[in-house]
DNA sequence: GATCACCAG
DNA sequence: TAAACCCTGGTGATCA
């Protein structure tokens, strides 16, 4: 018979990582169980254990107790610095043991010890017995007691098995020397001191050479050790670096309250279990209990759905002939729609080389078609493969079928790559849109967390596949089976997703927005991101010599101003200077202790010139300028054009802010400066190609004119419609008379109020006291109730239920809206009141963009391209025959762009500009 | 990796 | 009580 098989779950350690991991998700009394949900699907996985053969036979699960230890008494800031757990987490540690009791599992705890001993305790006991132990975490200290091989570890956040070998990938050393490791490095969490300047790498290779804490010690004492900062350090914390070798040990001799028999697993009765899910209203892991509870549905991510099998990796095909892809191909013309990922050889779509594609038509019916693995000096040997031409010809026949669905997860991605292959993807869904459209604020899109959360399933991480730093690999260098279970999953996972969000999407009333804005965007900005913009080298690299020049000048003044040289990028050495040595009077900020040095502070200090600093603050505001155009344009834009089209792609996310905006990175192309003159310049470095201008095409001041129709402020929408000066009215009405200064505080109010004013936030800005920011609020409000109403109304619902809506739909939702804690909810607040405004007119431009391409085509504009969107700006490369016409067409799509599904009550105002460059259609 | 600072709408 | 510091983003440099 099998010997005994003993599972300590180290509970603590979930709770935090299921509280980070999770959305604040809320019971139908009210009550966060974000954690306690984690929690309990973590218990659940492990209940899976008991299938195994070498399962579990008895079982414990270990917690904290909130007290101090032994190691406190050693050493007195022992966690002192640990934060206290956050507020809606409290509530739910007596939860986390109704949910242990629920599963009929003995739940240890002990005065006077951590966890972590009492694991190691449990473990020695059961290993004297002859058992074997896996112990339930993945915390590093833990990792100490795989000395014995009877001890694995198991993780069930990623369905990973820890043995001796993983402590030696992480540390370098193994289990029987990670405590000296741990001990040199330090734990800055915990309080563990350590030795300063020694981190994983220093220490593991001390450790190698030395044997343990003690060695290093003596060695580092000797005259044989290499003299530097290493030995002075280790010299000088050496009693620290013995303190802390103390700390990380485990006490494994704690007398246990619970005999190891008394731990047996008796298996886990239903009744106690499912009183818990009804309580807490989980309904996803009720479902799977057998039957489903009709208890009401506190979140929409645990609507039940029927079941599909787990994936099954080892059922997914690998397509190596013509006959098999045919198969395939004709099962998804059969059905009509079917699941689609291309693997490439890198993550920027628009330099990536097609490695394969797979496609998933159901649960578990997947399949792999390499394309293009192989002939590397890793996987020199090419595998048997479909010869590419006859692949590609066969899945464009299929992508480009109008009568196939095709399903992607941020589908953009296989549309640029598949795109340089020559194949179309049309008609198409996209998951990372749906989850986006049904759940934005709510949690990340991506499919590993997606399938998480919604599948109960660990996607197999792409780093576990190719590798990480110097030793990652193409995945056209992996194998075809591992390829095949990973690229297949991909598709699988898709599919089954897809399937949940197609139903949930009329359910929730998101239908609307994600087939008139976001579905028709997505094929839009890939065309976009494939055309790039061209940049000119030359213009860039001039700009940075010009630059370096005037910074190498500026650095002498300031470094002879401070009396010696220092780093002046360092806002800590800075502020030392400016406040300690020069004697300057300010404020400390920040958590960390550091002087705030920002732009406000510094032009404070210049502005007074009686200030022994203040001449060293201007130079430093300018030197500050002049750094970041440098580093993060002028310089890195360079490293950013595409050697084989001489242009600059960026890459936009369609689910990157929560409002509904797009966001642009790799590079951002939605931060070129502009409001300096300076900064302007390198506008002028993107460029048409010869025969084409740049045009320019901006909504003015769109957020104002949808807040007047939002909350619906007569004086504000006749004003628009008559075309005057907005902000001069605003000065008009709070301040009886229009001047430079009164209209530039009006434009700084109607400003704020679209951010979700404060009465700090605006006194800050404009300069004056709160009680007269107040004042000035309460004369907007008066003047323009409108606004008022239309705040407490957002409010209301966003309270009620959970989400704002724009004038399309667009949901975005606020978990912090009921947040205990003062000013995560009152940011949410602030959050909800900008959301229908920035959101709707995020919804507008993309209606105007997916419009643009039919209706410049339409006007006979063959050679008009759409480049660049910032947020309220088109930018286009036309063809110096067709501006006319192109302004015409392009201004009339984006004024027109809400109707007909939404009428507004002002008119949307374009403004439009032509140039060589970009700098100059402004 | 966290923090600060700063670019845009 | 004291603090609050206007929304949405992305990137680069420094420092532990």
């Amino acid at each position: 018979m099998a010997a005994n098989h003993l599972y300590l779950v180290d509970g603590s350690g979930y709770i935090f990582r299921a509280y980070h991991r999770l959305p604040p998700l809320t019971n139908k009394h009210g009550e966060p169980v974000g954690a306690v949900y984690g929690y309990t699907t973590m218990l659940w996985k492990l209940a899976d254990e008991l299938h195994r053969a070498d399962g579990p036979t008895h079982m414990a699960v270990i917690l904290d107790k909130s007290s101090s230890t032994f190691r406190n008494a050693m050493y007195d800031q022992y966690k002192a610095h640990r934060p206290p757990p956050p507020e809606d987490l409290v509530p739910q540690f007596p939860m986390i043991r109704d949910a242990t009791r629920a599963f009929s599992l003995p739940c240890i705890e002990e005065e006077g010890w951590e966890a972590d001993d009492l694991i190691a305790s449990y473990t020695r006991a059961a290993l004297a017995q002859g058992w074997s132990v896996t112990i339930v975490s993945s915390d590093k200290d833990l990792m100490q007691l795989m000395t014995d091989p009877s001890v694995d570890m198991l993780d069930t956040m990623n369905n990973r098995r820890l043995g001796p070998e993983a402590v030696v990938e992480k540390f370098g050393v193994g289990p029987d020397k990670l405590g000296d490791v741990l001990a040199l490095m330090g734990d800055s969490v915990d309080n563990v001191p350590g030795v300063p300047g020694v981190g994983p790498k220093t220490a593991a290779k001390l450790i190698l050479e030395h044997g343990d804490v003690e060695g290093v010690l003596a060695a580092a004492a000797s005259d044989t050790f290499k003299k530097g900062k290493l030995r002075d350090n280790l010299i000088e914390h050496a009693e620290a670096a013995r303190l802390s070798r103390k700390l990380v040990e485990l006490a494994c001799d704690v007398p246990l309250e619970h005999p190891l028999d008394e731990l047996v697993l008796q298996g886990i009765p239903e009744a106690p279990l499912r009183a818990f899910l009804e309580h807490h209203g989980f309904k996803t892991l009720l479902g799977r209990l057998g039957q489903v509870a009709d208890a009401p549905v506190e979140a929409p991510a645990s609507v039940p759905f029927a079941e599909d099998p787990p994936c099954d990796h080892d059922s997914y095909e690998t397509v190596t002939t013509v006959d098999s892809l045919d198969r395939w191909i004709a099962e998804a013309r059969a059905q009509g729609f079917v699941a689609i990922d291309t693997e490439t050889t890198g993550t920027d779509a628009t330099r990536a080389d097609l490695v394969g594609v797979s496609l998933a038509l159901g649960a578990n019916r997947a399949c792999y078609v390499p394309l293009g693995h192989g002939g590397s000096d890793l996987l020199s040997e090419v595998p048997v493969q479909i010869a590419r031409e006859d692949a590609l010809a066969r899945l464009k026949d299929l992508c480009e079928d109008p009568a196939v669905l095709k399903i992607g997860h941020n589908l953009k991605f296989d549309m640029i790559v598949l795109g340089e292959c020559g194949i179309a993807v049309a008609p198409h869904d996209d998951t990372i849109v749906m989850s986006f459209d049904l759940d934005a604020g709510l949690h990340g899109h991506g499919m590993d967390e997606l399938a998480a959360t919604h599948l109960s399933h660990s996607c197999i991480a792409y780093k576990d596949v190719v590798g990480t730093g110097k030793s990652q690999r193409g995945f056209h260098e992996i194998d075809l089976k591992s390829a095949t279970r990973y690229a297949a999953e991909d598709a699988d996972v898709t599919y089954r997703l897809w399937k949940r969000f197609k139903a949930r999407l009329p359910a929730e009333g998101s239908t609307r927005v994600y087939e008139m804005v976001d579905r028709p965007l997505v094929p839009v900005i890939a065309q976009m991101e494939r055309h790039g913009i061209k940049v000119d080298r030359e213009r860039l690299s001039g700009l940075s010599a010009e630059f370096s020049g005037q910074i190498a000048g500026l650095e002498t003044v300031i470094h002879g101003l401070a009396g010696a040289p220092f780093t002046i990028g360092s806002p800590k050495q800075l502020g030392d200077i400016l406040f300690e040595r020069m004697g300057v009077k300010g404020g400390r900020k920040g958590k960390s202790g550091v002087y705030s040095t920002d732009v406000t502070e510094l032009e404070r200090i210049a502005a007074d010139k009686d200030s022994a600093g203040a001449e060293i603050a201007a130079r430093v505001l300018d030197w500050r300028q002049l750094t970041k155009l440098k580093n993060t344009y002028t310089d890195a834009l360079q490293n950013e054009i595409n050697p084989k089209t001489g242009r600059v792609h960026t890459s936009y996310s369609l689910t990157g802010a929560q409002t509904g905006r797009l966001s642009s990175t790799e590079p951002n192309l939605q931060n070129i400066p502009i409001r300096t003159e300076i900064g302007r310049q390198i506008r002028d470095a993107f460029i048409a190609e010869p025969g084409h201008v740049i045009l320019a095409a901006d909504y003015s001041q769109i957020e104002l004119r949808l807040a007047a129709h939002m909350a619906d402020v007569p004086q504000l929408r006749e004003a628009f419609a008559r075309g005057d000066d907005i902000h001069s009215l605003t000065a008009q009405e709070l301040f009886g008379e229009v001047t430079r200064d009164t209209r530039a505080s009006a434009k700084t109010i109607n400003f704020a109020i679209l951010y979700g004013i404060s009465r700090w936030g605006l006194a800050g800005r404009l300069d004056i006291t709160a009680d007269e920011a107040q004042a000035m609020i309460d004369r907007y409000f008066e003047r323009f109730p409108g606004i008022n109403r239309y705040i407490a109304e957002t409010l209301t619902q966003v309270r009620e239920r959970g989400f704002t809506q724009t004038l399309f739909g667009r949901k975005t939702h606020f978990a912090r809206i009921k947040s205990k804690v003062q000013h995560e909810r009152q940011g949410a607040e602030r959050a909800a009141i900008n959301a229908p405004i920035q959101g709707t007119s995020a919804d507008i431009i993309k209606r105007a963009m997916v419009r643009m391409t039919p209706a410049l085509r339409e006007a006979g504009l063959e050679g008009t391209r759409m480049l660049l969107q910032v947020h309220d700006e088109l930018v286009f490369e036309v063809p110096d025959a067709e501006v006319e016409r192109a302004r015409e067409v392009i201004g009339h799509v984006m004024a027109t762009a809400a109707e007909p599904a939404v009428k507004l009550t002002v008119p949307l105002g374009v403004e439009i500009g032509v140039g060589a460059s970009w700098g100059a259609a402004h």
